[in-house]
RNA sequence: UCCUCCUUAGCUCAGUUGGUUAGAGCAUCUGACUGUUAAUCAGAGGGUCCAAAGUUCGAGUCUUUGAGGAGGAGCCA
């Protein structure tokens, strides 16, 4: 039985075994074991004179252990039951002068360069418990409604999506790339015949499922080469893109806004010890910082608040006359320019979600130019039907879109942004063939899992992050 | 990629205007104590002050360059 489901046993002085890692060891008596399983730890009481002294000695902090006893209610006031231990075998040991963990307190940055041992400290125990939760809850929230799971490639032929730079695969020898008679890269003799990448998006790929499936989801990894330097970005992510037939944008809202308050409610219902710890762990740490820069609501009123209250839904336009309208702007403490047909910047976002409407935002109808090529046209044709929900401290956390289902206007998307159609004809044939209205969203998992945990580092959400300049481990 | 900041003991951090032998807490080791909750008490050991070059009688402290890290911006999820 593990920690967690023996700590929720009733103690009759049965039997157990317990096995794990060893957090503390007080008084030469108390052990306290983790094994994972939960945020708590189980104290296995030891009667030292019956034991070698040589033997105690090799309790440390970071050893693994067995231990055989009787379950019983705890005399101290810490815990409801403990292990009165008769025997205990020392399974690995972890010497004190070298195991970097000790039982206190650790810098985040010291952790990630630590990021093999750091599932090993409660904070990261918690985090990657909740990840596992939040994985789980994604597929049964489609699952439930009847949606289907699609397995995308990870190796892309496609360069139409345009998200973002790529990673290159090839098999050619890097130190003798072939080349062809135009002196470049010579790729038919490559694997796969083409230039191939690590995708960026399954979303295109989602699409054609869609258009037969009617309801499909992605949930995979997805790769970006940009140098992004900043907490909110990883070279590596994972990526969850819902695309769903007959769909027009304001189904896609509301699908966005469900789903987002499903998983916020399922973490709060679910694994409410790990969030109560990373609620107090982010209490502790904000006590530090001078009162501005704390958040106004603890994390689990944050998830509170999220699942209580409903969207935001403005459009491009109005968010640009909020700005205008807005202290800030009049008294030009914004770095960047507000005016129809500039990009909102982080400060804007910032200012709508944290301090105008102070909940989630979603933003609707953006101008075309700074939109990807296979959002639909809106009647103004000056306008997409793109929406992006923005989160406080996230920012945002999810981009989507209706696509465009008229063949003739996408086409000449397509000669707009300079994509040869060629490139793409499978997925302009979905729109010659039985097209319908259909619409779909991209939430970045790590950004929800930050939500989620209240940290800070999307570097620290993620078991092994890959940034620009590290893939350690 | 750009801007700003940081790098001192195993860890978290002090270190004043450039001035003798660089400090604290935790961890480690030795001992005491033994129903503790990051146990407590006494003592001890532990430093290439990120690296290189420079200014200076003298550099942890000032300058330059480099490396690593963090925050912000851009791009986005």
């Amino acid at each position: 039985m593990n920690v967690k489901r023996l700590l929720n046993t009733e103690a009759k002085e049965q039997e157990v075994v317990v096995k794990g890692w060893i957090r503390t060891f007080r008084s030469n008596r108390f052990l306290a074991i983790s094994d994972g399983s939960t945020v708590h730890t189980i104290q296995a009481v030891i009667d030292f004179e019956k034991h070698d002294d040589s033997l105690l000695k090799r309790l440390n902090t970071g050893a693994a252990v067995e231990v055989k006893g009787k379950l019983v209610e705890s005399q101290g006031k810490g815990q409801k039951v403990e292990v009165l231990v008769s025997d205990f075998t020392i399974l690995g040991d972890a010497d004190a002068d070298e195991y970097p963990l000790q039982p206190k307190r650790h810098s985040l940055e010291f952790l990630r360069e630590k990021a093999h041992l750091r599932f090993r400290t409660n904070t990261f125990g918690s985090v990657f418990r909740l990840r596992h939760a939040m994985t789980f809850a994604v597929h049964k929230f489609f699952n439930d409604r009847d949606y289907f799971n699609i397995h995308t490639p990870i190796i892309t032929g496609s360069d139409a999506e345009g998200a973002g730079e790529m990673f290159h695969v090839t098999n050619h020898d890097l130190n003798a790339i072939p080349k062809n008679d135009k002196g470049e890269v010579d790729y038919e003799n490559d694997f796969f015949g083409k230039e191939t990448n690590l995708t960026v998006s399954g979303q295109l790929e989602a699409e054609l499922a869609a258009t037969a499936l009617s309801k499909v989801y992605t949930f995979g990894p997805t790769f970006r080469a940009e140098n992004s330097n900043t907490s909110r970005h990883l070279a590596e992510f994972w990526m969850i893109e819902p695309e769903v037939a007959f769909n027009d944008i304001n189904d896609n809202m509301d699908l966005a806004e469900e789903f987002l308050q499903y998983l916020c409610r399922y973490a709060l219902e679910n694994n409410r010890d790990d969030v109560e710890f990373l609620n107090q762990r982010e209490i502790q740490e904000n006590k530090s910082k001078p009162q501005q820069e704390r958040p106004e609501l603890n994390l689990i009123e944050r998830l509170e608040f999220v699942v209580n209250n409903t969207f935001e839904r403005i459009t491009y336009t109005e968010a640009i006359e909020v700005l205008q309208r807005s202290k800030p702007y009049k008294k030009k403490k914004f770095k960047y320019p507000v005016e129809w047909g500039k990009d909102l910047q982080s400060e804007h976002e910032r200012f709508l979600v944290e301090k105008h409407y102070n909940k989630p935002v979603i933003i609707t109808s953006y101008p075309a130019s700074f939109k990807a090529f296979y959002m639909r046209s809106n009647e103004d044709e000056k306008t997409v039907a793109a929406m992006d929900v923005l989160f406080p401290g996230i920012g945002e956390i999810v981009g989507g879109s209706q696509r465009e289902e008229r063949l003739e206007v996408l086409q000449q998307k397509c000669l707009d942004f300079n994509i040869p159609e060629e490139h793409i004809w499978w997925y302009l044939e979905t729109r010659k063939f039985g097209t319908c209205v259909h619409s779909g969203f991209g939430l970045g998992f790590e950004r929800l899992m930050m939500f989620v945990s209240g940290m800070g580092n999307i570097r620290d959400v993620i078991p092994f992050p890959r940034t620009p300049g590290n893939a350690e481990f």
